[in-house]
DNA sequence: ATGAAAGCGCTAACAC
DNA sequence: GTGTTAGCGCTTTCAT
C-alpha cells in the first residue's frame, strides 16, 4: 500500500498526505481525519527503504567486531538493540570471523545499507582500525564499545582498569599476598587495562609481581603474542577453557598463589574446576574471583565474587551518544569518551565471608 | 559515488555499466576492463538502498522473537547470521520484550524495512501467532525455529521429544526410576516436546511418572499456566534459578528422586548447586543431566550429561530453507519441516562413568 | 490549505 | 555492443 494508492483513492494531493503523516498544522480538520481514518483502515506502513533513499538516513545503525556474540557481549548487544528500537532505530549485524577481510566486507555491506551510524564491539583487532578509519573520513559517526585512543573516536566502556584494582585491592585486604593474573594474552588495549589495575593495586601494596603467576594461558598450544595467528585462534576458545587451563598450569608449580583473579566470571568457573581437580578447596585454601557478573555467577560451585559490569547501562550509553551525534546535538569535534563505573560485588569465592565468622 | 558520476567521468552509459556489473558478455573488452579500472579506484559501493526500492529484494532477513538473545539460543543467532553473510544477506534484529504490541511492532517495522524473509526464534507466544500469520498472508517467507502447526509455514526445530526421550532412557538404563523433570511451565509446544519424550521413555519402561516430580519450576511464586502474567515473567527469570528452585524444592521433599533431567545446561548448573547445599553428592546420590551441551558443561562441578543441540545446522539449515523460498526454489505449497537430530554426550553428572569402575 | 513536480541511486526494458 | 529511459515510494520545494 503506497501513498500514490491511497492519495488515488482518497482524492487528494501526495502533499496533503504528506502533512498529515508529518502531522503538520496546515491542513482541514477534515481532511485530516478522513485521511488518517484512511490511513487506519488499510494499516498503512511507510517503505523505510524509499525514504532512507531519498532522506539519506535509513535510522539503523550497524553493529561490527570481529567474531560473534559472546557470552560476554551479549548483555551488551541485548542492550544496544533495546535502546535503538526504543529511539525507532533498527540494528543490522556486521560480526566478522576476526579476518581483515571479513571485516572490511561487513564494514561495506553495511554502508551499502547506508546505516546512519557504527557501533563497534568487541575486542579491537589491530588490522581492523584502518577499516574503522575509513567509516569516520566517510564522515558516518562510530562509537567503539573500547578504548582505541588511536582511532579518535567517541567511546564508552568499561572502566576495567579500576575495576581490576578494586578487585585486586579486595583480596589484599584480605590478607592476599600471592596473586595470580589469569589473562588471555591478546595485546589489545582492553586486555591490557586488566593488567594495569592488577599491577596498580599490587604496587600500592608494595606487593612484588610474579611473573610466573601472569598467566596469559593458551589452551591451543604455546602461541605468544608475537604469533600473527594467535590473535584469530583465541576467538574459538571459550573461557571456561582459558581459565582450566590456565589455572591448572599455575596450580602445578612448586610454589601456588593463595588467590586468581580471572579475565571472566566463565574462566572463573574453569579455575574452579581445577581447584576441584587437584583437590584444593576455594574459598578456604584459594580465593578465585571472576569479571562480568553473569547469570551463572551466583551459581557456580562456589558463588563467585566478582565485578559488575553495568551491560545496560554501556549499550545505552553507545546508543545515546551514537544518536546524539547523529542529530547533531553533539557538534565537538574531539572525542567524546565516557567510562562506565563497576561494582565489586561479593560472594563466597573470594573467602572474605568465611573470615568473618 | 554513483553509477551516474561514474559514467560521466567514463564518457560512457549507464547500460554499460550496469552490464559490467552484472558481468553480461555483451560488453567490449577493452570498455570492460576501462570501467572496472575505475570501480576499483573510486572504490564504488553500490547503494543497495537504491537497489534495493527498485528490484523489491534487499538482502536482508529479519530475524524475530519473544525476548532478547539469551545464552540458550546465542549459538542460533551466530549461525543465523554467519550463513546469512555468506549468502549476501543481513539479517536486522526485531526482538520484542514479549509484549504482543511490541511484537507487532517488531514485525512492522521490520517490514518496513522490506526484509526479504524473516526467521522467528525462541518459544512462540500464542499471541504472536497473528503477527506470523500477517508476514505470511503478505506472501513474505517465513522460517519458525520451533514448531508451531497452527501456522503452516516452513519450520527447522530441534527434535526436542526424542532428545528427551534418549536422555530419560539413558537413565533408566543405568537402573534409575525415581526420576524428577525439571521444566518450566511455558504452554509452549517447544517445552511440550520435552515433557512427552521424558513421557514415552518412562512409559515404555513401565515406571509411572510421579506428578510431584514433575516440577514447573518458578521462583517468582506459584503462578500456574492460567496466569497470564506467568509467560513473561519468566522472560527474566534464569534457567540457572529455575535449576536451582526447581531442584530445591523437589530435594525438600520426603521422598527424593535419583535423578533430574533438566530443561537446560544452565538448568542443571543451578540443580548442581541446589543438591551441593543440600549435601548431596552428585553423580552418586543424585544424577543430573542438562540439554544444550553449552560452552560451560564441560566445566560445571560436575561435568554435565547432556544433549548436544546442533545449533549451528539449525541456523544454517533455517537460512538455506528461508533462501529456497525465496529464490522459488521451493515451490511447494505446504510447509516444509525439518527435524534436526540431537546426540547424548555423556559426561560424569549421570554417573555411568562411575558405574562402569 | 492544497497540488505538482523533481529527484534520491538503482535496475531493467527497450531502442539503436 | 552501447545508449536511453521509465520508474521503485518517498520527501521536499515551489507554486497556487
Amino acid at each position: 500500500m503506497t501513498q500514490q494508492e491511497i492519495v488515488d483513492r482518497l482524492g487528494i494531493s501526495r502533499g496533503t498526505l504528506q502533512r498529515v503523516l508529518t502531522g503538520s498544522a496546515l491542513v482541514k480538520q477534515s481532511t485530516r481525519e478522513r485521511v488518517l481514518k484512511e490511513l487506519e483502515r488499510v494499516k498503512y506502513v511507510p517503505n523505510a527503504i524509499a525514504a532512507g533513499l531519498k532522506t539519506r538516513r535509513t535510522k539503523s545503525i550497524g553493529l561490527v567486531g570481529p567474531a560473534a556474540i559472546k557470552m560476554s557481549n551479549i548483555g551488551k548487544v541485548n542492550a544496544i538493540h533495546q535502546a535503538a528500537r526504543e529511539k525507532g532505530y533498527s540494528v543490522i549485524f556486521g560480526f566478522s570471523d576476526g579476518s581483515s577481510e571479513e571485516d572490511a566486507r561487513c564494514i561495506r555491506d553495511l554502508r551499502a545499507r547506508m546505516v546512519d551510524g557504527f557501533i563497534a564491539l568487541g575486542r579491537g583487532l589491530p588490522y581492523s582500525n584502518p577499516h574503522y578509519q575509513a567509516i569516520l573520513d566517510a564522515g558516518i559517526p562510530l562509537v567503539t564499545l573500547y578504548p582505541l585512543p588511536e582511532l579518535k573516536t567517541d567511546c564508552v566502556y568499561v572502566d576495567t582498569r579500576s575495576a581490576y584494582r578494586k578487585l585486586t585491592k579486595h583480596l589484599i585486604s584480605l590478607g592476599h599476598k600471592d596473586i595470580a593474573l589469569l589473562i588471555d594474552h591478546s595485546t589489545s588495549q582492553f586486555t591490557a587495562n586488566r593488567e594495569l589495575g592488577f599491577r596498580d593495586a599490587m604496587r600500592a601494596a608494595k606487593i612484588p609481581v610474579r611473573d610466573e603467576w601472569v598467566v596469559r594461558a593458551d589452551p591451543v598450544g604455546g602461541r605468544g603474542p608475537d604469533d600473527e595467528h594467535a590473535e584469530k585462534l583465541t576467538w574459538n576458545t571459550t573461557d571456561y577453557e582459558y581459565g582450566f587451563e590456565g589455572a591448572s598450569t599455575v596450580l602445578a608449580k612448586k610454589k601456588r598463589p593463595s588467590a586468581f583473579v580471572c579475565l571472566s566470571d566463565n574462566c572463573a568457573v574453569g579455575a574452579l574446576r581445577a581447584a576441584s581437580l587437584a583437590g584444593i578447596r576455594v574459598p578456604q585454601d584459594l580465593a578465585i574471583v571472576g569479571f562480568d557478573d553473569n547469570e551463572g555467577a551466583p551459581y557456580a560451585s562456589v558463588p563467585l565474587t566478582t565485578i559488575h559490569q553495568p551491560d545496560e547501562m554501556t549499550g545505552r550509553a553507545a546508543v545515546e551518544l551514537l544518536l546524539d551525534r547523529l542529530s547533531g546535538r553533539i557538534q565537538d569535534k574531539s572525542p567524546v569518551v565516557r567510562k562506565i563505573a563497576t561494582t565489586l560485588v561479593i560472594r563466597e569465592s573470594c573467602g572474605c565471608q568465611l573470615r568473618k565468622r
